[in-house]
DNA sequence: GATCGCCGATAACTCAGGTTATCGTCACCC
DNA sequence: GGGTGACGATAACCTGAGTTATCGGCGATC
């Protein structure tokens, strides 16, 4: 972490080309990144909040536990995602998060959001647009849990793992790493591990998923986006660039747009 | 609106004290109220995206169709709330908003929150905190939509409701209006209409919830909330009060927690 | 290399909730 | 005051997904 580029930074940049002050206040955001490993918690609802996270390598999951001993889980955090953001108003965790993965996190205290604020409109802009987007994700995963059948749950987790995962060049063709079981994916998707099972097995006799171990492959994703009547619109970095052309007068802008690229 | 209080001041006083600058500042944001039918659709989804808007009176809720022509409302909205936050980062509506009763809405442009973000940190972070309460609503009802029986899932609607209207003044004595029908409500909970009446009369039965035309009785909210596991820490106004003494520097915050009471 | 434990596949059975259909009530309107 | 249309109640039937149980494979540990 000390010498290769933040991950906060790298994160922020999709959004918004950063002025070098900017960079600094971001960077001043981390403090020593932590080795954790996978199934560690890093923390439980209902703990005290202090601090957001940023996860710099692995994968993390937000989840809330119900009174039958079953739990739910919200969000799948990959490598450049900010954890907590959603609990801002919040003086308690109102999910639990843990590692699916063995990985790298960063802490950064509740506070200093508010030196951000006061700093730099672009930054609270881009905060404000990573928050939003973690939301839209949210909105589509409710959608998806309240509306749709197992096949089609399971065909959209799936798809959207791979566009978010393409985002990053981290599905190659089709193919990429799923370190969730299927107990997880069950409590993501609100199925039972059994029937997530069973789901696989008709994606793999219609040729729709291939899955062995950890690692799946998408024959042919768009026919896959089909049975999950997949809308990208909530991913596509369709990311408003207004704040750019709003910010002109505070910072020369430049070409944002291709900034866009990792 | 033109001489009683804004709808958005009251609103934003929930969370903080505000300067008279601060308030002059919302007051900006204001564009003309409009008068709008129940019924009547504000933006449908897909739509350029250019306003976000206040409801002053009526109750509204946003909404995606699916494809196989059934839709699943996202949020349901009184008077005072914000909506379109969520969609800050895009450039399209991701979700419709249509109204359920008459009542009045305020619309201001998107460009107007950068002018709030540069000029008033108190305000950026209650924006913030607003949005991240209107995430921890729809965190709760993923949960309630994946993993609840309906009858958890309409008692826990129910005394959602009755909780957020009681905390407005709206709720006496466990008795409240709720001016949605009951495939409305099927839609917001991700059930058919009938099984929602069928539950209903459950209720009925079990005298938890008695309903005619659109009033709702609890004789026994608490056994209600039993019923829907719910756990009220999301939409206990436990706001942190902690950007009011982070922004003691910048503006005499007095008693903020105070000022929580309408 | 035997044991243990986790993970996943598959089968048999059950049940919550969807679907379709019919009927009653109330509000509104010519 | 009779027609119309939205809304809600109830019943009969069907099905997608949960539950329970068994079994096989693989990796870790000694």
């Amino acid at each position: 972490m000390t010498n290769h580029d933040s991950c906060i930074i790298r994160h922020f940049s999709h959004y918004c080309r950063l002025s070098e002050q900017d960079k600094a206040l971001l960077h001043e955001l981390e403090e020593s990144p932590r080795d954790v490993r996978a199934g560690e918690v890093l923390w439980q609802e209902n703990e005290q909040a202090t601090e957001f996270c940023t996860v710099s390598r692995g994968w993390a999951y937000s989840f809330r536990n119900l009174g039958d001993g079953s739990r739910q889980i919200l969000e799948v955090f990959l490598p450049g995602d900010i954890i907590g953001l959603r609990e801002f108003a919040f003086s308690q965790r109102l999910a639990g998060v843990a590692m699916i993965d063995d990985g790298v996190v960063c802490h950064f205290p509740h506070r200093r959001l508010l030196d951000i604020f006061r700093q730099s409109t672009t930054l609270t802009a881009v905060l404000f647009s990573i928050s939003s987007r973690q939301q839209a994700l949210l909105t589509e995963r409710l959608v998806n849990l309240a509306r749709r059948t197992a096949h089609q749950k399971l065909a959209h987790f799936l798809y959207e793992m791979y566009v978010r995962l393409d985002q990053t060049g981290a599905a190659i063709d089709g193919r990429f790493r799923l370190p969730l079981s299927q107990e997880q994916l069950a409590d993501t998707l609100g199925l039972s591990a059994v029937h997530v099972s069973r789901t696989f097995s008709a994606f793999r006799e219609e040729e729709l998923v291939l899955r062995e171990r950890h690692k799946v492959t998408l024959p042919d994703p768009e026919a896959l986006a089909n049975v999950a009547e997949f809308d990208a619109c909530y991913l596509n970095d369709s990311v408003r660039p207004i704040f750019l052309e709003e910010d002109a007068a505070a910072m020369r802008p430049s070409n944002g747009a291709a900034a866009l690229k990792t």
